[in-house]
Parts: structure tokens; C-alpha cells; sequence
RNA sequence: GGAGAGGUGUCUGAGUGGUCGAAAGAGCACGCCUGGAAAGUGUGUAUACGCCAAAAGUGUAUCGAGGGUUCGAAUCCCUCCCUCUCCGCCA
């Protein structure tokens, strides 16, 4: 959510800024100064009004007390007769408060200045491309042929148990499935991040806290009887960890990693793009966050990025990194990398991690601040990234490394995994 | 699921209608003391919003949330939420 001083403060720039998201209602920007206008204009009679009265009582509290009793019973009238005017101002702010708020949630962060205009995902900037991309013989299969070849993955008897997007592992699908994950966490540790595990349920204020509420509770699995969401990422329990938080400023960076199963109802994209593990209702994540003092936040970005392009080396997987357009990327982020590696036997890309700044924009939702030089609070920057999300690294890796004697399992998983070979 | 207790500042905890943004203690910060530290001692120590060019200052709101009674509510009443304890059930 944006500060609504900084808007009233840098309205030229918010609508600039905006246009570049390709934001479609840019007169919300000037609604929200109006009703701040009036929202101030309002507290302040109400402040007044609440003072007069305030101090009326305090009045009669000490006439009372000195005996006064027919001067206090004056005073109690015209306290009286204030009353119905508080009342009313009260509700006016509270009512103005109500659409300030409700405008507010409807605007997106703002991009930051080196995001690439654009509408559409091809728009977005390709910042580098790194690996080779492998070359295959002809009769190379698509992962969800190899994992039904090798009996790692059964899609159908997840169908059967559940439904559609929610696939079993077997054998050492299982086993490559915990592998990465424990590979990831410890890869995240050695770079800094403490573990945590978390809920995989979250209240409303979690959600609304890092912005999938009110946007988006459509991609999310709601738990009716509980009023509970299933997470659709570790970032939403772990950074609410700090919602309505003042940290020390020495606290800062406070980073986090963690591993979750992610739910997603994914609701109307079905269909031939999304077979086999390129999209799922459900599926594993290492996550890391970091929160941030706010002058530190693009430099932790770029960190960030090579984190999670450390990992992708490590596996041997050819990646690239792309710079998000405008008018690709999220809500609530600020500027977003994309890492996609290329699945050799379908031929295409597939985004494997996201790592985005929000800069203040969730922090000003969580009521997550930091004690400045000054000694003042001030909102801290938010950032977080997969490192990485398993069903896409587990296609390419199977994709790529598919050869006629069976999976070659990449070196560093070996001592997870304890094989070499998937055949 | 049944029965009970309770939600106060960073924490412990007092506060049953006015002098309460809130005692006391702990913690923390700064100062004094000390060769240095501990102990001791002094001072300070919530957040948000408004007014003000800004600092200073000042006003308002906030004692789980919302509503009510009252001139006045942490304190009384109602509704909701949450936590804890015991019993039951159970990994």
C-alpha cells in the first residue's frame, strides 16, 4: 500500500510512475489526495469538538469534587449539547477513513525508475543469459514422459486422491524431490538466511499484509469453516512474522529462508502449456526474505538474484534473468526479476523463481518499522524470492539431463539424493 | 466438543467511574560513580494522526475489536475475536 504523504506530496511522479504499470485509474490518485484532504479537515473539527468537550469534564470533575454541584450541572448541559456533534464528525472520519482506505488498497506500487515499460510478458527485459543450452536427440521426451518411463511422478493417482495439479511422487521422484529441498535450504544458510518453519495456513490479516488480500483471494484455497487461506508462498507467513513490528535498527538485515508446499487454485488456466509439472495446484518451495533498512534494499535485490542464480549454476541448468515490464509485473512489487531455465525437450522457457523489492509497500500494510538514526520509526523494505520452486527445476533437470542409459542426477544433489543415476 | 479463567505499555504486573497514556518493578538508553566493570545512583523510555514551514510545542485517538451507558470509561453493560487451564477426543 502506498503512504498516502508520499502521494499527496509527489503526485506528478505517482502518476508517471503509475502509467508505467499501465496502471487503469489514474484519476484513484487524485481521489485519494481529496479524501485526505477532507480526512484532515475532519479530524481536525473532530479534534476540537473532542477537546471543548474533554475539557468540560475535566471541569465538572473538579467542581464535583469541591462541591459545586449546581455550576457542574451547567456545565454538564453544554457538554451535552456537544456530544451530538462529536458523534457525527466521528463518524464522518471514520466513514472518510473507510473509502481512503478502500481507494488506496486499489493501488499498485509503484515501479521502480528501471522498469521497462510494456504490456505484455515479451516486453519484459532479458538482463542475461547464462549455460548452454543442450542440445537433444530428436527422440528426447518431455519430462512427464520420463517420469512416468522412470515411475517418478503419478499424475493420475493424484487425480484419483485428490485432483488434477496435485501429483504423487514415487521412488526417486520422492527421493529428488527432498533432495532439492534440503539442498536449497542448506544453500540458503550458508548465504545468511535462518531457517523457519511456519504455518501453512494464514489468518486475513496475514494475507492483507503482503497484498494477496483484498486482490486476490481467487488464486487462493480458503478454509471456510476456519476463516483460514492456504499459503500461496512461504512469503506471505514468513514475512508477516514482522507484521506490526518496531525492529532495532542493528536487527536489520533480518533474513529468512523457508521451506513450504505452496497451494494455488490456479483457477482457468488449464490446458496444453500447463501439462505435466509446468503448473500445479500444489508444490514445494524454498523461500527467502529479507527485510531491509530502506538504503540497502537494491543492492540485498541484486543479491538476492545471484542467490538464486548460485543455485541454478550449481545444477547445471541453462537460465536467463529477466527485468519485468510494467505491465507484467505484480501488484505489490517495486521491481522483479524473473529466473526462467530452458526445458530443452519442450522447448521453452519456464520461470523457476521471482525475486521482487516492495520497498515499503507491504511494510506500510504489516506496520513493520525500524528505528532510524534519528530514533524515529520508519517503514523497512520487504524483498523476497524462491530459491527455488521444485516442479520446474525437477522438469528441466530431467529434461536436460535425460541420456540413453537414464537421468544423470547433477553433482551436488548426489549427496542428497545418494544416487547418481535415475534409470 | 463441555466447563472455567483471562486479554493493560518491551516484559512482569497494579489499577472497579474523574487527579489514568496509565502505579511499581524489570529491561533498555544516556549521565554520574569506577582505573575498568559490577553494584549503586540520576534522568529518560508507546504508537498513530491533526495543527505548525519545521523543530519546539500542542490537540486527538488508542488498555483485544466493535457498539452502548455517562458531562466523563482501562474501570459499568452488550456483541464479537483471541489466549490459557481442566475434562473429553486424538496425531
Amino acid at each position: 500500500m502506498l503512504q498516502v504523504s508520499y502521494i499527496r506530496d509527489n503526485r506528478e511522479q505517482v502518476l508517471e510512475r503509475l502509467a508505467v504499470k499501465n496502471f487503469k485509474q489514474p484519476d484513484l490518485v487524485d481521489e485519494v489526495i481529496q479524501l485526505d484532504d477532507k480526512r484532515r479537515q475532519t479530524q481536525t473539527s473532530f479534534d476540537n469538538a473532542s477537546a471543548e468537550v474533554n475539557a468540560a469534564a475535566k471541569k465538572i470533575g473538579e467542581l464535583m469534587r469541591t462541591g459545586k454541584q449546581v455550576e457542574a450541572d451547567t456545565w454538564k448541559v453544554i457538554a451535552a449539547t456537544r456530544k451530538d456533534n462529536i458523534k457525527e464528525l466521528g463518524e464522518q472520519l471514520t466513514g472518510i477513513e473507510d473509502d481512503l482506505q478502500q481507494k488506496l488498497v486499489l493501488l499498485p506500487n509503484l515501479p521502480h525508475s528501471s522498469v521497462p515499460k510494456g504490456l505484455a510478458p515479451e516486453e519484459n527485459e532479458v538482463v542475461l543469459e547464462n549455460g548452454a543450452i543442450p542440445q537433444l536427440p530428436a527422440n528426447a521426451l518431455p519430462h512427464w514422459e520420463l517420469a512416468a518411463k522412470y515411475k517418478l511422478i503419478d499424475f493420475e493417482l493424484g487425480v484419483k486422491i485428490t485432483g488434477a495439479g496435485f501429483p504423487v511422487y514415487t521412488n526417486k521422484g520422492a527421493k529428488l524431490q527432498r533432495a532439492l529441498i534440503n539442498f536449497f535450504i542448506d544453500e540458503a544458510e550458508k548465504a545468511g538466511y535462518k531457517e523457519v518453519s511456519v504455518p501453512l495456513m494464514v489468518n486475513e490479516a496475514s494475507g492483507f499484509g503482503t497484498g494477496q488480500l483484498p486482490d486476490k483471494e481467487g488464486q487462493m484455497y480458503f478454509v471456510t469453516e476456519d476463516n483460514l487461506y492456504l499459503i500461496p508462498t512461504a512469503e506471505v507467513p514468513i514475512t508477516n512474522l514482522y507484521r506490526d513490528v518496531i525492529l532495532k535498527a542493528d536487527e536489520l538485515p533480518i533474513k529468512n529462508c523457508g521451506h513450504t508446499p505452496c497451494f494455488r487454485r490456479e483457477a482457468g488456466s488449464y490446458g496444453a502449456h500447463v501439462r505435466g509439472l509446468n503448473r500445479l495446484h500444489q508444490f514445494d518451495k524454498v523461500e527467502i526474505v529479507q527485510v531491509v533498512n530502506p538504503e540497502t534494499s537494491y543492492d540485498v535485490l541484486e543479491q538476492m538474484s545471484l542467490h538464486v542464480q548460485s543455485l541454478l549454476q550449481k545444477l547445471g541448468l541453462p537460465y536467463r534473468v529477466l527485468r519485468l515490464c510494467g505491465g507484467d509485473m505484480g501488484f505489490t512489487s517495486a521491481l522483479t526479476y524473473d529466473m526462467e531455465t530452458w526445458s530443452a525437450a519442450q522447448q521453452r522457457w519456464l520461470e523457476v523463481s521471482s525475486v521482487s523489492n516492495f520497498e515499503t509497500f507491504q511494510s506500510n500494510r504489516l506496520k513493520l518499522r525500524f528505528r532510524n538514526a534519528e530514533g524515529k520509526t520508519q517503514l523497512a523494505h520487504t524483498l523476497n524470492g524462491s530459491a527455488l520452486a521444485l516442479p520446474r527445476i525437477v522438469a528441466t533437470l530431467l529434461e536436460n539431463n535425460q541420456t540413453e542409459k537414464g537421468i544423470k542426477v547433477p553433482e551436488v544433489l548426489v549427496p542428497y539424493t545418494k544416487f547418481e543415476w535415475i534409470d
